[in-house]
DNA sequence: CCGGATGTTCACCT
DNA sequence: GAGGTGAACATCCG
């Protein structure tokens, strides 16, 4: 999926093309997809004759607030393949593992405006999914806007590989697999480090390098535009120091890094 | 043909 | 309590 830099396009498009049309139909036609006891019939009781008056982010969950917060709120998640179409603009120009097309057949959910237009999730494995009044709480903090005391406090004392803890969505909220890697490759630090054995120096480090890399990363077009992930398709050095890039799992997910200058 | 892939959740271990 | 593992979801790509 989309990561942080992917749902922050989604919520770009929901806001500057969504917003004030009325509902007038909501089909969700994979119970699968509706998530924390959310149905079908509550959905289509909570959102038709309403619009949606804002779009915002938390992480990688994109919420579309009701009738100016009034009304119940409306959260989507992406998993890994989903795509967020409005009209006919897709969110994104391209996902790293999904194609580009947009069988009929993936539409997981979609809203109908009054207009005749729609917007709709469009999600090949079916790895998003649909909440009515998502519980915002259990997200950290988004890591677009996490600052240092915040993320010195989240590392904490923790002996969990840094790498599984800045994924913890609990605590820091929005960054996937690619962009933890890139992150902790530009930081130089080695994935599989204790979260609490950074010395000061090294979580200053690290936060000025999340928020470049994620705002770098955006402008270039998502989190498959990293040095690393493209250098590990290409030969699998090291751009830096062009040591042979080291392959492991970390916090169940498998981790390229630099044996040489991630320490 | 097989394995793995931008994610989340849950059951089950240590 | 803290972490780790593997399964499940369904499709595409190398």
């Amino acid at each position: 999926m989309p990561e942080l830099i992917e749902i922050e396009s989604y919520r770009r498009l929901a806001q500057d093309n969504a917003l004030g049309r009325g509902v007038v139909a909501v089909d969700a036609p994979d119970p699968w997809y509706l998530k924390e006891a959310t149905s079908a019939a509550g959905l289509g009781e909570a959102l038709r004759g309403r619009c949606f008056t804002a779009a915002r982010r938390t992480g990688k969950l994109l919420v579309l607030d009701t009738d100016g917060g009034a009304g119940p709120s409306l959260g989507l998640r992406f998993g890994m393949t989903g795509v967020l179409v409005v009209d006919d603009d897709r969110g994104v120009d391209a996902l790293e593992y999904s194609s580009s097309r947009l069988l009929p057949a993936w539409n997981r959910f979609t809203i109908g405006f009054a207009d005749g237009g729609h917007l709709r999730v469009n999600d090949p494995r079916r790895l998003g999914g649909v909440v009515l009044a998502p519980d915002e709480a259990r997200l950290g903090i988004d890591a677009g806007a996490v600052t240092p005391a915040q993320l010195a406090r989240l590392l904490g004392d923790s002996r969990a590989p840094l790498k599984a803890r800045l994924m913890d969505q609990g605590r820091l909220a929005g960054l996937g697999n690619l962009l933890t890697d890139e992150v902790l490759w530009r930081a130089g630090l080695d994935p599989a480090r204790p979260a609490g054995s950074l010395t000061g120096a090294e979580r200053r480090r690290l936060h000025r390098h999340l928020a470049a890399t994620v705002a770098e990363l955006g402008e270039r077009g998502g989190s498959h535009t990293g040095d690393l992930h493209v250098a590990r398709a290409r030969g699998g050095r090291c751009p830096r120091d062009g040591t042979v890039l080291e392959r492991r799992t970390i916090g169940g997910r498998t981790t390229y890094s630099c044996p040489r200058h991630q320490r």
